[in-house]
DNA sequence: TCGGACCATGGATTATTGAC
DNA sequence: GTCAATAATCCATGGTCCGA
């Protein structure tokens, strides 16, 4: 008390004046608490003079009182990108930092308490600088460091205003600031270790050195990158609760029972209300919690016993997991990618669906949510479009934080979705919208992709990480999910399966070194983990590692052949890939180690050997003619690619894109118009005789119709393309989802809105063919 | 076509938590 | 003591539906 009361004193925070009649004094009072180090343990007990701000008055004793707060997610992007650019991340903590604060306002306050002046007993405190309490103190402080900052070159970032950024061709530092934390990191260590000497003669600091514990959070580098845990903060929450030693359980909340308001009261709704707010911090680094606490913030106001059981379950998942720590790596990312996920009429009280996201700089997770709309949607598109909606904003915000930033984010950000009827709202312009609020959200999005500042993709279920902000989910899938949201154990490593992930997932960012150190701790490996090994050593072109595990491997399954010959040929080594080929039982070869081989041939030139494959092969696949197509004509033998496209449409095979492609490229290539005369023409100019070309063929399969009617389109002849899809329709040959995008192109490019529509109809009613990103993106531009 | 009933929306207010 | 974020609740407003 007598230290900090010095501290007062000698920094001339106040003056001691009669009190002037007509004026408002602030009370004052000691508080005292523990400070503790980053492990928990006491560092040491303190007392600081708070003025009792609740005994000011507005307009009189002060005007504003703003101060901003650093948004978690800032943190998390400004870590990623310094470990991503092997910066220094270093720590400093200003002493008393709000005494600096210069006052506008001319404010009294009464003695301390145990420290009134013996002569002047009735006199007040005019106070000079601020004091903490007071109202107007944090944004008094943060003033005064903000022009400090700005007088050293730096700026204030609009995105995140406790963010500063100093930006020059030599050098580019960041500070983020939390009232009297800052964080600093940068390109340039010398320059920033000049900051720090210059800082410390304008404001008294403490240099903490390398970042370890901020607003909370531990932060630990490791030999992977860095780990964000709140394990402390989590295990003080457990002893709080007396939840210790509880039970593990495997998930955060129970998938079978779904949480409804009403039921028995809980008689501490008290203890319910600080338990699910703790929990919310804790947040921070666990996304994998963040749907099942967000769920019991719901029922806040009026608990049940049946709630208070959803929050201890969240507890027994906290106990077993709570080595896990949100993990970073180093990234190189260009853009964002953003998963967006809603559960229709989530909450059946009152109809309202659970919302998520997850948004990823380059590996890292950066920024979640899981919240309930405010509004009820209609269908579950509606409420996925509204989700879309959401994380749209904060992409936005994202992009401008990381241009504040400097950060060479150069593509849109990825958003993806797994529901096609929002993708297809967000693209097409010609909805009726019911109401005024999903107009807004619907513009919104709609003019950001048209501008090019989003792109918006389609996802399956499997892969939808943002399904864990929506549902509760089994354990397999949490499991699932949580490591690839890189939701990860410290020191032990616990189960099979997540080690299996581990060393999946270390191998696919092209970590290799983690992903062995991982294996080799494995006790009982499986084929499963020994294979990803493989496939990670081949994916990162490292075959002669992959090669020797393999051979110390007590078994080897297809996958792992397979995987090695086309590690082999990737890097051309076909020969050796040939000897692993030729020592496998038949059996063991699959449709793709066939193609594998013949696409590593083709690739390295040797034709003869990878035509003598596709006579031998068994069975043929699209991919299989796909390759040899492409093979020859990238070996520049046209003529042999032409012949091989068209027995291609002779065995009734349908050509995707790329077959398409090569066998147009071939033809270009050949510039003479032998057989495959017509599928050249309509690309080269003359449709008129690639059609004549096409009725002069007797037995028209559905590969040649197609063909012509994609042809057709890429020329915008839309009458004739639709004449033949109703000639198709006469004679009654079923078109194929691709024939359908041929007529749809062909609609678009001559602007054909109701014969565009109606065939989609046609395509979706009568034929039962599901539309695909492709037709919608086809029915978007016509609509456009 | 008009007016009442009903319900969703959205702003203001009031709780909680955390950080300092 | 201050701040922000997030939730729920209350209440005014405005849109939709349906019967007269």
């Amino acid at each position: 008390m007598t230290v900090e009361y010095n501290a007062l004193v000698k920094n001339g925070i106040w003056s001691l004046v009669p009190c002037p009649t007509n004026v408002n004094v602030v009370g004052c009072k000691w508080i005292y608490r523990t400070k503790r180090k980053s492990d928990g343990s006491i560092e040491r007990h303190k007392a600081r003079l708070v003025a009792q701000g609740f005994s000011q008055q507005a307009g009189k004793d002060f005007f504003e009182t703003f101060s901003p707060v650093v948004k978690p997610t800032t943190i998390r992007l400004v870590v990623s990108i310094a470990l991503s650019n092997q910066w220094c991340l270093r720590q400093l903590d200003i002493n008393n930092a709000f005494l600096n604060g210069e006052l506008s306002e001319v404010v009294y306050m009464r003695q301390p308490k145990g420290f009134e002046d013996s002569h002047h007993p009735d006199h007040v405190c005019q106070l000079r600088k601020a004091l903490y309490g007071l109202k107007q103190a944090p944004r008094a402080w943060f003033t005064k460091l903000k022009h400090y900052l700005i007088t050293q070159g730096f700026r204030a970032c609009q995105s995140d205003t406790s963010l500063f950024v100093h930006h020059s061709a030599a050098a580019t530092i960041y500070i983020l600031v939390y009232v009297d934390d800052l964080l600093i990191t940068g390109t340039d260590s010398s320059l920033i270790n000049n900051f720090i000497i210059n800082l410390n003669k304008v404001f008294a600091l403490k240099d903490q050195g390398e970042l370890h514990y901020f607003l909370g959070l531990q932060i630990t580098r490791t030999s992977s990158g860095v780990q964000l845990t709140q394990e402390g903060y989590v295990r003080d929450i457990l002893e709080s609760t007396n939840m210790s030693a509880a039970a593990p359980i495997t998930t955060p909340a129970d998938p079978q029972h779904r949480l409804v308001k009403a039921g028995e009261p809980f008689d501490d709704p008290a203890l319910y209300r600080r338990t699910v707010g703790s929990l919310q911090y804790a947040t921070i680094t666990r996304p994998d919690i963040t749907y099942a606490v967000n769920r019991v913030c719901q029922f806040m106001h009026s608990p049940t016993l049946d709630h208070w059981r959803a929050v201890k379950r969240i507890l027994r998942y906290l106990a077993g997991t709570l080595s896990h720590s949100l993990h970073f790596s180093p990234t190189q990312a260009t853009s964002f990618l953003a998963y967006s996920d809603a559960g229709w009429i989530s909450d059946s009280d009152d109809s309202r669906s659970q919302f998520g996201y997850a948004i990823f700089h380059g590996s890292n997770l950066i920024s979640w949510t899981s919240r309930k709309q405010k509004v009820v949607a209609r269908s579950s598109t509606e409420a996925e479009y509204r989700s879309l909606a959401y994380t749209a904003a904060e992409l936005l915000w994202l992009n401008l934080l990381a241009a504040e930033l400097h950060v060479p984010i150069t593509g849109p950000p990825l958003l993806l979705c797994d529901n096609v009827g929002a993708i297809f709202l967000s693209k097409n312009p010609v909805i009726s919208t019911r109401s005024k609020h999903i107009a807004l959200d619907f513009h919104f999005i709609r003019d950001q992709v048209d501008s090019g500042t989003l792109k918006i993709g389609h996802v399956s279920s499997v892969d939808q990480l943002a399904d864990i902000f929506t549902k509760p989910l089994s354990k397999d899938r949490v499991f699932f999910l949580r490591s690839k949201l890189r939701v990860l154990p410290n020191h032990q490593l616990a189960g099979g399966f997540v080690q299996n992930s581990l060393v999946n997932m270390y191998s696919k960012f092209g970590d290799m070194g983690l992903a062995r150190l991982v294996f080799d701790k494995i006790g009982d490996k499986d084929l499963l983990v020994w294979n990803c090994l493989v496939d990670g050593y081949v994916r990162n072109g490292e075959v002669e590692f992959a090669l020797k595990v393999s051979d110390e491997m007590p078994k080897r399954d297809k996958f792992t052949w397979t995987c090695l010959v086309d590690g082999l040929c990737k890097c051309g080594k076909v020969e050796v890939a040939r000897e692993i080929f030729d020592r496998m039982d038949d059996g063991d070869k699959s449709l793709v180690t066939w193609n594998v081989m013949i696409h590593g041939y083709m690739k390295s030139g040797k034709i003869e050997l990878a035509a003598e494959l596709f006579e031998t092969m068994p069975k043929r696949s699209l991919i299989s003619w796909n390759s040899m197509i492409d093979g020859y004509q990238g070996n520049g033998c046209f003529y042999e690619a032409m012949k091989l496209f068209e027995a291609l449409l002779n065995e009734g095979f349908v050509p995707i894109n790329a077959t398409l492609s090569s066998a147009l490229s071939a033809v270009s290539g050949l510039a003479v118009l032998g057989n495959g005369r017509w599928i050249h023409l309509f690309v080269c100019g003359s449709i008129e005789s690639a059609l004549a070309v096409f009725k002069g063929i007797a037995k028209k399969k559905l590969a040649h119709w197609t063909a012509i009617i994609v042809g057709l389109g890429m020329h915008g002849l839309a009458d004739q393309a639709l004449e033949l899809i109703t000639e198709m329709r006469r004679i009654g040959m079923k078109p194929h989802a691709i024939t359908f995008i041929g007529v749809l192109n062909a609609c678009s490019h001559a602007g054909l809105v109701d014969e565009g529509n109606q065939i989609f109809q046609m395509m979706i009613n009568e034929y039962k063919i599901e539309p695909t990103v492709e037709h919608y993106g086809c029915l978007v531009d016509i609509l456009c």
